[in-house]
DNA sequence: ATGAAAGCGCTAACAC
DNA sequence: GTGTTAGCGCTTTCAT
């Protein structure tokens, strides 16, 4: 926190008042004379006084900051999303503490935590694995919480979360596929991410049943674990031989990153996209506009993810009555998507 | 900051001490006896003690956080600075504020003062728009600056910072342009970037003049300022051709989106990369390695640069002696460059 | 309209 | 070893 730096008490001797007036002027209560409140700003900007923002949480007992935890700082998802957050944040004077928690439960309790110690007025958590076993832990933190897409099975109900929905995402996907005539369909997915993969899997199994279709089990296929921990991309580039084995002609994948892998792993087999395969990402991040083909995709509003989180903490904080909300996602049909009836064949 | 919160003086009525001694006792003073000590821990776990972090700065004068500017919390080049940022301050025990500043000059200011009102230890600035003219108020501020590619002509001298070597950047682009058997060299920069577009461009320059080559005028395409607002990729885009009109077979771009809109343009023009044309990018984004063809590119250590620059932060705090740094890219060649003997002409 | 005094929750001299 | 006291810089009753 550097050198001593001027408090109101050294403009209050400066100016001949007491610091309580100093203090009064300096936030335009409105009992000052107006004279004397000017005079003040005057000298205060005079001895370039910055007001200490942490003596007056201590007593205003707020601290205008929240905190918020991503799995990832470097991913494009995530980039996005917090940069909505901050928008809504900044606009309403709050300031953000960013942390990381590498879809790691540990690190997301301690990064919880540490927020809890410095008192933020709210935080918000993206991709959360807490599950209601911790649900007690965290209930004494008293401070309020928005989940954003939460990972976990059971979600607290205690608290607040908003989430796309990953069923009508997996909807969108394969009605599209199957609407191009599509009747082997596939699904790529990944191991760690339990209810968002789940989410998708099921919807895509109930899109199919609903149109008619099935899909055998060699249709889906899902990296091990193991392969969680590497990226994205791998998995994809990993996982998409089997499915091409297995006969689609059309794959649902988890998200972006997993079907530009599976882009790659066909430009290295020679399959063309999407005259041998069409391929279905999930995001819409930017790199999906720039991949060739580009990439079609289910896309979640991500700055509005997180504008709309950073607004309903903001009504918490305020007292007024939160409704949790379920984004819809909406597909973007680019390259990598085509018909099967094709002519040259 | 919600409601009540435990405080040592409730653990001190519960163990019958005073609130000094807990104060000692939860922070392992040497001269509380190990039983009351053990004692008075069990009683703070049992009554889900949280240390008031802000009552421990507001004594201690230390907050034990730093603030983090950048352009763009969605720039996919900071978000892996920031990564690296917030690794190595965890490690440390710091929490890191984070601000977008928009590439404009009263944002970057507005946030740095907002980390000066809030008492951070130090202060992070990327890209940073601060001229010599501003440095008398930054110099009131006396917390620890640490600027990291600042795009000012001006340093101010008095504080610390870390950049990358645009200079060689361009070098190693160009010399691989050339060794590839280019003679027609291309820049295509952006009209915002004072400096690091500058260097760039000047590296460029020097780097043709060494190897005995030279730059018509209009191989050089800058884009307007009004373009400056709108993204690097409709940058690379709309200028693309203007340089291919003037006839260049390679072109260093001033960064991988840059590249990647002169990619497209190409798509759309009918222009083969590399055959027809080459194209090197800047930076190393992750992007660069799913486009088609991957880009050659002169990567930054975006990590590193996030990790050192947190490390000198970390030193200047720590009173060490601290040396600014000037970080070397490196080329990583890849499908988007290629020999102009073409075979089939 | 302004001042005096208390207190936010903690650390650290200084006593004993 | 432990308690007492002061104080970090501010806001906010309560007097006047």
């Amino acid at each position: 926190m550097s050198k001593r730096k001027i408090s109101i008490e050294d403009i209050a001797r400066r100016a001949g008042v007491s610091h309580s007036t100093v203090s009064r002027a300096l936030r335009d209560n409105s009992l000052i004379s107006p004279q004397v409140r000017e005079e003040i700003k005057k000298i205060a900007r005079e001895m370039n006084y910055v007001p200490n923002a942490v003596a007056q949480s201590l007593q205003t007992q707020r601290t205008n900051t929240i905190g918020v935890v991503v799995t990832s700082i470097a991913d494009p998802f995530f980039g996005e999303v917090v940069e909505g957050i901050e928008q809504v944040a900044r606009t309403a004077g709050l300031s953000v503490l960013l942390s990381a928690s590498h879809r790691d439960f540990e690190q997301e309790i301690a990064a919880i935590d540490s927020f809890h110690r410095r008192r933020v007025d709210g935080i918000l958590v993206a991709d959360s694995r807490i599950t209601k076993h911790h649900t007690q832990q965290l209930a004494q933190i008293a401070v309020p919480i928005v989940f954003l897409n939460s990972q976990t099975q059971d979600q607290p109900e205690m608290f607040h979360f908003i989430e796309i929905d990953d069923y009508l995402g997996a909807r969108l996907a394969v009605e599209h596929l199957v609407s191009l005539g599509h009747t082997s369909i596939g699904y790529l997915g990944v191991g760690d991410r339990s209810r968002s993969n789940q989410q998708r899997l099921e919807g895509y199994r109930m899109a199919l049943t609903e149109t008619g279709l099935s899909s055998k089990t060699d249709w889906v296929a899902i990296s091990d674990e193991e392969y969680g921990r590497t990226d994205d991309v791998a998995i994809g580039q990993q996982q998409l031989p089997k499915l091409v084995t297995a006969g689609v002609t059309g794959i649902f994948c988890y998200n972006d990153m997993v079907a530009v892998g599976a882009l790659l792993a066909c430009q290295e087999l020679g399959i063309s996209v999407p005259q041998d395969l069409s391929l279905v990402g999930f995001d819409g991040i930017a790199l999906s506009r720039y991949v060739t083909p580009p990439l079609t995709t289910v896309c979640q509003p991500m700055l509005e993810l997180g504008r709309s989180a950073m607004q309903m903490l903001l009504d918490v904080l305020m007292e007024k009555s939160v409704e949790n909300l379920v984004l819809s996602p909406f597909l973007v049909k680019r390259g990598s998507s085509a018909g099967t009836v094709t002519s040259d064949q």
